[in-house]
DNA sequence: AGAGTGAAAATACAGTGTATCGATATGAGA
DNA sequence: TCTCATATCGATACACTGTATTTTCACTCT
């Protein structure tokens, strides 16, 4: 009986699961983008046939709730916050971390409810954050308007920084970034106020106008927790 | 020479314009979702064939872009507003009231800089409403925070929609809205905070909630302004 | 009347999400 | 150890997508 006589041992299908779906899909769309996602080719990055992973999710978008909160999973954090201030900040600030990371979450961000564990989590942890400052409605409220205006203040950016990767390599300078169009549409007259902003207003980098803005919005929650 | 004899006249194609298309895109994209825009279904509505769109865009996106720019023209109003906070607060509401008429609004909003027409015109009358109250830094970082709140508020607001929608008729009940699996989750007792917010916070409706958020953020800006 | 030109239509291609169904390997029971 | 039931995997299929390319054709100008 030797070796040739003897058949090889069928070819077993790769183990699946979540994790390992997710993070294939999270690869590719780190390197193009959530277009660059589709059920095929997260399959053959798995060596398994694409029906496969509908034993594990049963429509795209479910994949996209995994990515998302596998993401979320990088927005936790071990240590606990000083204050509540610390808290909505970091939460803001690893956000934004998470989506330069991913430039794809700023699609999905607040597209739908974050119900995975990771995204419940870290709901819990920033809700803990302010538990006793003031009345549930209240907390709430705060945590809504923050969590509210990063969404929307990263997919501006991450919208702007693909924008100006598209026009081609043109730098932070907001006339020629945005190419001849906005440049001679201000050159009409038509838009005085903003062709103001755009010519005398000082170029501020996207952290710093980010930062600010929060600090605004946690100076008008800390007038109502008080 | 009878009429038979003579040849009918050919039909002459449809006469299309750009406001046709994105008209017949809106149309389509209120009743099924941006799922629902796709160029060949455009085009159908328009009696035409699909390639006929690429002579006024040249690609898909660019059809959401004059979808997005269109609904900026409702925004966009005629009056002109008694201060900057009515200014802001108006763009915010009738944003929100665009984005409940045509709920794909959320899916775009702030996925793409806004750089047409009634865009711009937007802008430009949200910026002269500030003009001459701040410095030209100060207004701009005023209009990117109140803006980046309301779209990240507006963004939740549909998704929150959408889910209640999907998971069948559930009324505003939080909990039994997002089905059993919130319920369950929290029952195993590892969100106290969370369970604590759902189960004693009394339920806002949204219109209110997004009015308080956004008088929060009203009025840090009016802390820098003044 | 014929040639040239522009636009519209048809065709084509490579991909998509997902339903269905036949093959097959695995574990249970005899 | 052999057989059968069951669950799982892969292949196939379908309807549809965005867009490039090719073909057709009505009209204008010489």
């Amino acid at each position: 009986m030797t070796v040739w006589d003897r058949p090889e041992p069928p070819i077993r299908p790769v183990p699946l699961d979540r994790e390992r779906i997710v993070a294939a899909a999270v690869a590719l769309a780190d390197e193009g983008g959530l277009t660059a996602v589709s059920v095929r080719k997260v399959a053959a990055r798995l060596d398994a046939g694409p029906m496969r992973l509908y034993g594990f999710i049963s429509t795209k978008d479910e994949l996209f709730d995994l990515m998302v909160d596998a993401v979320y999973a990088e927005i936790l954090t071990e240590e606990r916050p000083g204050d509540w201030r610390e808290a909505l900040h970091g939460l803001a600030h690893r956000t934004r971390q998470a989506a330069l990371r991913h430039h794809w979450l700023a699609d999905l961000l607040g597209g739908r409810p974050a119900l995975g564990p990771n995204g419940l989590a870290v709901t819990e942890a920033t809700l803990a954050a302010l538990d006793g400052l003031a009345d549930v409605d209240t907390v709430m409220r705060a945590v809504e308007t923050v969590s509210a205006y990063f969404t929307g203040a990263i997919r501006r950016e991450v919208a702007d920084l693909r924008a100006e990767r598209d026009t081609g390599l043109s730098k932070t300078e907001w006339q020629r970034a945005r190419g001849p169009h906005v440049t001679r549409t201000l050159a009409t007259g038509r838009f005085p106020a903003l062709a103001k902003a755009v010519y005398e207003g000082t170029h501020v980098d996207a952290e710093t106008s980010f930062t600010t803005g929060l600090d605004w919005v946690l100076d008008a929650v800390a007038a109502r927790l008080n």
